[in-house]
DNA sequence: GGCTCACTGTACAACGTTGCAGGCAGCGAC
DNA sequence: GTCGCTGCCTGCAACGTTGTACAGTGAGCC
């Protein structure tokens, strides 16, 4: 059995108030006393009941963050981030997998457990835009993502537009104009799919070059296999193409696989781009060039914000804000050697 | 403010327990009284507060996961497979990154925030057989990974001799007789580095291939990165080698990066064998032959040992016991195509 | 009629902590 | 001498829940 305050009270022969005060720093101690009390506590081994402070003070000093899975490295990288950021300032860090299912993540916003937490940060794949209002929870939210734009919440994403663009506008610069794209999702206007889409249609349009939708691969699942199987339709359906645009870097890396079995060289034949910049990219052969969208920025800011929240700095009068993290495009062997 | 169960006692014209006998599905409540007590949780939309009830009851419902760091993939797919395990449970999983840091290692153990979970999973890197005694805790905790044997808990990891042994004796079978090992650890004799070397040594004594200290590359961390400076060290030192066993998949697929680059074939001049079976192992180009280590078992045992102890169904009276997870070798492109 | 027993519900205390109000001693000022 | 202040410490109540003890009601049985 712990020792509690009354323990170490007892111990100390003070009342068991003093103690606490002791632990918290309350300042008309005598020495004599806070001696005495100090003592104790290090004789009993005495450690603050945390479930009965959160009790008392409604705080918890954790917070969750919920994400489609541990296994896709995107969101490894990101919960990484998170957990750093969030220990800088003294909160832990509790992780909901939802697998991307809408279901499962209203059920997250919904779930009683979210009282263990002091905040939450949710990285949502399967709500859309019709969900918005359901953001709208009793305790505080930081959206990540781009499922949703405008809802109630503060929110914290990735200028993944303009960062298409730029992608689709490096490849025109560098002569390619067959540009196939993976991991596109049929219909969609929000989200990242629709989103890098948009943008890459943009470059297309300002640099005047056709728009061909057989160069379009839907695939609603971004793992390595996925891309892999897309390029393989694509090479099947044999479109001509001398660049390949894939929605994230696990798309691109399972791409990239699938065309060098069918004995296309990259980047002589066809170049790649990626989106995401994980550490794995810098590894594969050849290395790709990708667009990394800023994910530390996104996590100290989402990370930030949500305390800012949850401390109270931005009361509810504040409305809530939307965040871009900048990105930037890393150049590397997929697309030619640099320099 | 949320509600509490006195409102809803307060709207029903019951008393506080019997609300709190509707919800925890007491027998003996008239249907009447159940159907009043519902409209008003309905009506007020309560929650139970889990603080205070994890203060009455002194459980939490969640564990806590310490390891090294999400961005090793590893570690992202065991932390994967243990919240899953975790969920199917009704335990959520609370994650703590330690770099594989010692102190913080120990850190771990001894932080206050362990309250807020029922039992840790630590799976160490930093702490050594010495350490072994600062386990014990007075909390149920579960070791994983191999720095610590015989220690004061449970322990559930991978028979890393054998599997290095298969390992070594399926290069050997494939007539590779001169192996380069990537990710040895000076002088270590338990961790994972240690177990496998040994693992590996005994294959060659048993086939009686000599040891050459020459093909022993050693690197403390085992990133992607250190993979492609070991084998470019490797290749600079002018040593002949056939095979390579990396002593995990991202140190092989560094390796193997490093390999491409300089001009030599896989499997065909070079075999590689990584150890882990990394989802992006199996999309790698050539695709990586690896030790499965049956990482989802570990997951699963892992929180049933860790579960069972909590729930006190295994006493203090059952001795701390080690788990082994079965492995299997899964063949490749890095090998030689299969059949 | 009095007994037991099964139901149905209530009151109270407790989990370990902290906020609040207050007590008491000592001291300087009037 | 007493007033008011500061410094130090204490007791009580409360956070929201659940376990224990118990009270009342009605049915069944001797």
């Amino acid at each position: 059995m712990a020792a509690t305050l009354h323990d170490v009270a007892h111990l100390a022969g003070v009342s068991i108030k003093t103690v606490s005060n002791v632990i918290n720093d309350y300042p008309h101690i005598r020495v004599q006393t806070r001696e005495k009390v100090e003592a104790a506590i290090a004789e009993l081994g005495y450690r603050p009941n945390l479930t009965a402070r959160n009790l008392r003070s409604g705080r918890t000093g954790a917070i969750s963050l919920a994400l489609p899975e541990l296994s896709l490295s995107y969101f490894a990288e990101l919960a990484d981030s998170v957990i750093v950021a969030a220990e800088r300032r003294g909160m832990t860090v509790l992780i909901e997998q939802t697998g991307g299912d809408r279901a499962r993540e209203l059920e997250v916003l919904r779930s009683p457990r979210r009282q263990l937490t002091d905040g939450l940060l949710i990285s949502a794949l399967g709500l859309g835009q019709d969900d918005a209002l359901l953001l709208e929870q009793p305790y505080p939210v930081v959206l990540l993502g781009e499922r949703i734009f405008d809802g109630p919440t503060d929110h914290v994403t990735m200028r993944n537009v303009e960062a298409a663009r730029a992608a689709t506008e490096y490849l025109l610069a560098r002569g390619r104009r067959r540009i196939a794209i993976i991991g596109a999702h049929e219909g969609e206007v929000i989200g990242s799919a629709g989103l890098r889409l948009r943008g890459h249609r943009e470059a297309l349009e300002a640099a005047a070059v056709p728009f061909d939708q057989d160069l379009i691969r839907c695939t609603a699942l971004w793992h390595r296999s996925n891309g892999a199987t897309s390029m393989r339709e694509l090479l099947a359906s044999g479109v001509r193409f001398d660049a390949v645009f894939a929605f994230n870097d696990t798309l691109a890396l399972g791409a990239m696989r699938a065309l060098q079995e069918a004995g296309i060289r990259i980047p002589y034949d066809v170049a790649v781009v990626g989106f995401d910049n994980l550490d794995e990219s810098l590894y594969s052969l050849p290395s790709l060039t990708t667009v990394d969208p800023g994910r530390e920025e996104i996590a100290e800011t989402a990370v930030r914000v949500l305390l800012d929240r949850i401390e109270g700095k931005a009361d509810p009068v504040v409305p809530p804000r939307e965040i871009f993290a900048e990105f930037s495009i890393v150049e590397r062997e997929s697309t030619g050697v640099p320099g």
